[in-house]
DNA sequence: CTGGCGGCTATAGCGACGCTATAGCCGGCG
DNA sequence: CGCCGGCTATAGCGTCGCTATAGCCGCCAG
């Protein structure tokens, strides 16, 4: 029982992450951490001073790990294709862990910032600055930053009391809409190879497609026909 | 003492919208509410049954106050105009009542809606549908209304965390960003009758397009676009 | 006038909460 | 061996949301 330091710490911290996710409220008691990791109040205190401080160890520890993984997949060489990936690990692992989510933006208090919210601030700026650097911003990088932020977190909060996931319609929509306004075209030097004869045909269809109603097509469903043309031209 | 049933329940309500927006954490207890509108905790649960029943009352009260002020705005007669408005007052009643809006939109439960938050869905639902009846909506009424309100919600959330006020360049931006996503050109009347070029694009990706999911489409997406294309090639 | 009736309120208290003062365990070091 | 300091347990404080019970008081029939 004597250098059982870490392991104790560890072992409230996952219980606590257990016990959160479990929680249909989203509230836990330390009291039942401590009877459900085998401790008594006062250890609890001891390791995390009080019941937000174990709140976010958990979360930061969570959040760590979502942003290890997340930096483990490196670059895909596209840095627009890198800011799409980058929204959808973000929504995916705030829809995956709504509780944590919740502790991470969700605090009423006005000013407040949770360490892995601004964690996850600080990873975005350096993604902005990276675009920056390659001259596809259109923004200043902080104002960027805080558009990208904005309407993540709203879309990920929408899609958790929604219960929808991260590949949901307005999802997409939001991110492509934010990356268009954010991201500049690629330099020039694309010039796109072999282009497959489906991707010709969407293309050569969206350009003749007007905007607007059409035949029996209303305005709403000729631009959701145009969004699905451009993704299948993609 | 005898019929003040409504006084004594507004007085209480009145007591809790300024304790809550005095509040810096945005937790009230309903034991300082009752101390402070001079009633004991059996006559506040009789009123609300129990206190997220008051919370839900006071925000309630003063998201239809802000409805019934937006409304008697009118329209401007621009239906774009009209949105960058609505969106504006949507952000400015949440940073001037930060604790409100957390209750409105911060419930960690999933799936959760309150009464206020979808009346304000249901207020904007109308307005996307007002769009999409003068053929300006690009996308259908209901994703057209996740997407703006996903948008909103996030950017006011951005607000009260940071600190900021609803002309934020953030804000503004976002806004604008969502309204040309969202909202088509005025309608120009050119009318365009199915062109001959057009039809062949249609049957041309008609022909090349498969059956079931391809890329971000879905299988239900890709029928739905087989009989528009259908449609078109007619 | 009066006596019951029913809606609203007060008294008092339950169980659970976050948190802590205090003391005891126990391994490491002189 | 003794003592010292980090970790844990016992027990409890004050507050929380909520409620069982009873009493007040205007109202209406008799």
């Amino acid at each position: 029982m004597a250098t059982e330091n870490k392991q104790t710490r560890h072992r409230i911290m996952e219980v606590a992450a257990e016990l959160l996710a479990a929680s249909t409220s989203g509230q836990i008691s330390t009291r039942e951490v401590c009877d459900a990791a085998g401790v008594r109040p006062p250890t609890l205190y001891h390791h995390f001073g009080d019941k937000d401080g174990l709140l976010q160890a958990v979360v930061t520890d969570g959040f760590e790990r979502y942003l290890a993984r997340k930096r483990s997949l490196g670059t895909t060489g596209d840095l627009a294709q890198d800011f799409r990936r980058g929204w959808d690990m973000h929504v995916e692992f705030g829809v995956t862990n709504a509780a944590l989510y919740h502790v991470m933006y969700g605090q009423p208090g006005r000013g407040r910032t949770t360490p892995a919210a601004e964690a996850a601030h600080a990873d975005l700026v350096a993604m902005m600055r990276e675009l920056d650097d390659a001259g596809r911003l259109r923004l200043p990088a902080e104002v960027a930053a805080g558009v990208v932020e904005a309407a993540a977190v709203g879309v990920t909060f929408q899609l958790i009391r929604t219960g929808g996931v991260a590949d949901d319609p307005v999802c997409v929509l939001v991110r492509d809409t934010v990356a268009e306004a954010v991201i500049g075209p690629a330099r020039t030097y694309t010039a796109s190879p072999t282009t497959p004869p489906l991707q010709q045909a969407a293309a050569r269809l969206s350009a003749e497609l007007p905007h607007g109603p059409i035949g029996a097509l209303r305005a709403s469903e000729t631009a959701l026909l145009h969004e699905w043309l451009a993704e299948l031209a993609d």
